[in-house]
DNA sequence: CGCTACTGCGTAGGACTTAAACAGTGAATC
DNA sequence: GATTCACTGTTTAAGTCCTACGCAGTAGCG
């Protein structure tokens, strides 16, 4: 199932997104291409969520059965990991451009957030490992080089971009669970979200917890239009550029 | 179901976890409680992950069986959701303490990441809106509390603690799966990693991939002994302690 | 002593993943 | 050209899972 012909360890699907396995040629020409499963699984996942994946709802969409799909893939595991390629494939990972080295990192980081705001189920699949996959490790590739010129280690380089994509990955989920229950209508979440702070201070008196009535009463949580956190993710992102920045300016 | 008889709008259960509601008096005595199967639940989540969280496993647990659980339940997302209050009970939110706000602050991270290391199944626990249990909100009313005198407007303040917040989160997470990945016997992951230097060099070239080539030669992944990215998580941490430390000399 | 709300649990239905077995196909080999 | 056999898609079935529904029993209340 999951051979290693090759010398890399990976299972077999994964040498094929690289390239590097050939296709047998015997038997009956195949009806499917991993390709085309991975396309339909991305757009159930699109359309339904994660949960609504499953190998029989990815073989009816492609007019097949469940079973098929086990010629391609060793498991649903593969499948998912395979998903998460094909979302930052079909993205257009801009080349560096222009700018400083905090434009340029500034704009990876925006890129990786509209990433899962387009596709939000990437962030509900389990992380195996580090990046092994083709447009994954382009990604990596982009952010690294953004920090080129800047003089610092090649240690604080990577520790950099788990940073800013750390920050990026758990806003993005924060931000688009809470837009997915405001949409949804599911009767907790879409009740209690809009008068969350008259809900806190239903439930919390203001000497038991001052800090958390002070920002409540500051208005904070009484935004009209949900915005999507907007606002949050800029903050962040400033204070996580100005920390590197800190550091830059503090090695030179 | 989902009743709302007091006026919070919450299911029934989270009500229960208030101390909102009183159960009904009627009927035989109840078997089980609520405590009880929340902590039943968490036994196995730390056991088995929290793949192996279900009603009927629970109810084996707890010599019940599956349905028995509804009694006291509206669905197994609830169970989910009162889990990670339970969870942040389990554990001790230190007290302030002393010292300034940037040592608070970095000891309330630190505590996160503890916590997630000692649960790291609560953050496969899709977060449905913004924290409403007891023991969450006490949390949160930590973190805020923090950045007291710090001058900050309340709105930075809570965007301050969401970006800590979401470092620790995603980096907890990703710490957990690669620890995860090196103990599993999976075999994709626990053959590939120890090599992952050398599998990114036979998969990628050095032209297209020079930024991350130097990472590699650099001997960042050499590590003879995988330290769960401690060092990584602390780079981070100080960076956006920088971050926000920069923001506080600028209002002042 | 009913009444009635409440209890736990058995059954069953409709998901899901995937192991195993099956018969058809067609390139490689003799 | 005949044969071999690796490879194909599919069917069947086993073992999960969540939970709607309904039943029989229990205990506080009037």
């Amino acid at each position: 199932m999951s051979g290693d012909d090759t010398e890399t360890g990976l299972p077999a699907s994964f040498e094929l997104a690289w390239g590097v396995r050939d296709r047998p040629t015997k038997g009956p020409k195949r009806g499917l291409s991993l390709e085309q499963i991975i396309e339909a699984a991305i757009d159930v996942a699109n359309a339904e969520g994660i949960g609504g994946v499953s190998m029989g709802r990815v073989a009816r969409e492609l007019g097949a059965s469940a079973m098929s799909l086990y010629r391609y893939l060793a498991s649903k595991e593969e499948l998912l990991a395979l998903m998460i390629d094909g979302a930052f494939g079909q993205l257009d990972v801009a080349e560096d451009g222009e700018g400083s080295w905090r434009v340029r990192l500034e704009r990876w980081a925006e890129f990786e957030l509209s990433a899962y705001r387009r596709f939000p189920w990437v962030l509900r699949i389990p992380v195996t490992g580090a990046p092994i996959m083709p447009h994954q490790l382009r990604f990596l590739e982009r952010g690294l080089r953004t920090l080129g010129g800047t003089g610092l280690a090649e240690q604080d380089k990577l520790s950099a971009v788990l940073l800013v994509t750390s920050f990026t990955r758990s806003f993005a989920m924060l931000s688009g669970d809470i837009t997915a229950a405001f949409e949804s209508d599911d009767p907790t979440t879409a009740r209690v979200m809009p008068r969350y702070g008259e809900l806190i201070r239903k439930l919390t008196t203001r000497a038991e917890y001052p800090a958390l009535h002070a920002v409540i009463d500051a208005g904070t949580f009484d935004d009209e239009e949900f915005d999507g956190l907007e606002h949050d993710f800029r903050f962040g992102l400033e204070r996580v550029l100005d920390g590197i920045e800190a550091l830059i300016n503090r090695r030179a």
